[in-house]
DNA sequence: AAGTATACCAACCGCGAGCGC
DNA sequence: GGCGCTCGCGGTTGGTATACT
């Protein structure tokens, strides 16, 4: 059996904050070695952190134009439209969001924006359409029958009941398999998400 | 001023997918 | 095809800062 898949040896690994100087040490590997093999790069760094650590703060905090705190009104405006698009993907949307990440986005939605949309609406599907223990699958569904829609390969969708929300906005429930092709249209870039008002 | 509650954010954890051997 | 490793994702936790009593 591997030891720890893909996870921290917590006995012996650094936890905890970063230091100014684990950062730099980091970066200068980064930046010689390139955001890839996380682990021989905590390695080559010297770090006594495991690889998806490095990684964590690399996307997070180090990597270059980042942007920190601040959320203006049209990124707060353009985060609620996507999550009631895509529900907690929150990869998706920070990729929809120059400079802000996943984990920010995250965050961000849970301290301020789940509040204030629980007050706005009533409690639809919106974040919790996956049910619990079926994310993944449920999602990662939908990507690939998106995928398959952009290959032309779309054949069924007897399991996906996507729905967005109650105001009718995007609910797919009823909706043609084809229609699909949108999703993985948006997926490339949805302009229209950009128009504010 | 001190104690407590709440908000915020960084980091960790567990899981699944993809890839190479 | 099976196995092990790496990566990326989303959920959760824990520490710190701030507000409140």
């Amino acid at each position: 059996m591997a030891p720890m898949r893909g996870r921290c040896n917590k006995k012996e690994a650094n936890r905890g904050a970063w230091t100014a100087e684990e950062d730099q040490k980091l970066a200068q590997v980064i930046e010689i070695h390139g955001p890839k093999r996380w682990r021989s790069v905590a390695v080559k760094a010297g770090l006594n952190r495991c690889g998806k650590s490095c990684r964590l703060r690399w996307m997070n905090h180090l990597r270059p134009n980042i942007k920190r705190g601040n959320i203006s009104d049209q990124e707060e405006d353009l985060i609620v439209r996507l999550h009631k698009l895509l529900g907690n993907r929150w990869s998706l949307i920070a990729g929809r969001l120059p400079g802000r990440t996943d984990n920010e986005i995250k965050n961000y939605w849970n301290s301020h924006l789940s509040k204030k949309i629980k007050q706005n609406e009533e409690p639809v599907r919106s974040s919790r359409w996956q049910e619990p223990g079926t994310v993944k699958t449920k999602v990662q569904d939908m990507d690939s029958v998106a995928k398959r829609s952009e290959e032309g390969t779309s054949k069924t969708l007897e399991d996906s009941k996507y729905s967005f929300g109650g105001d009718g906005f995007f609910d797919f429930s009823n909706e043609d398999p084809m229609n699909l092709e949108w999703m993985s249209k948006f997926l490339e870039l949805d302009e229209t998400l950009y128009d504010f008002p």
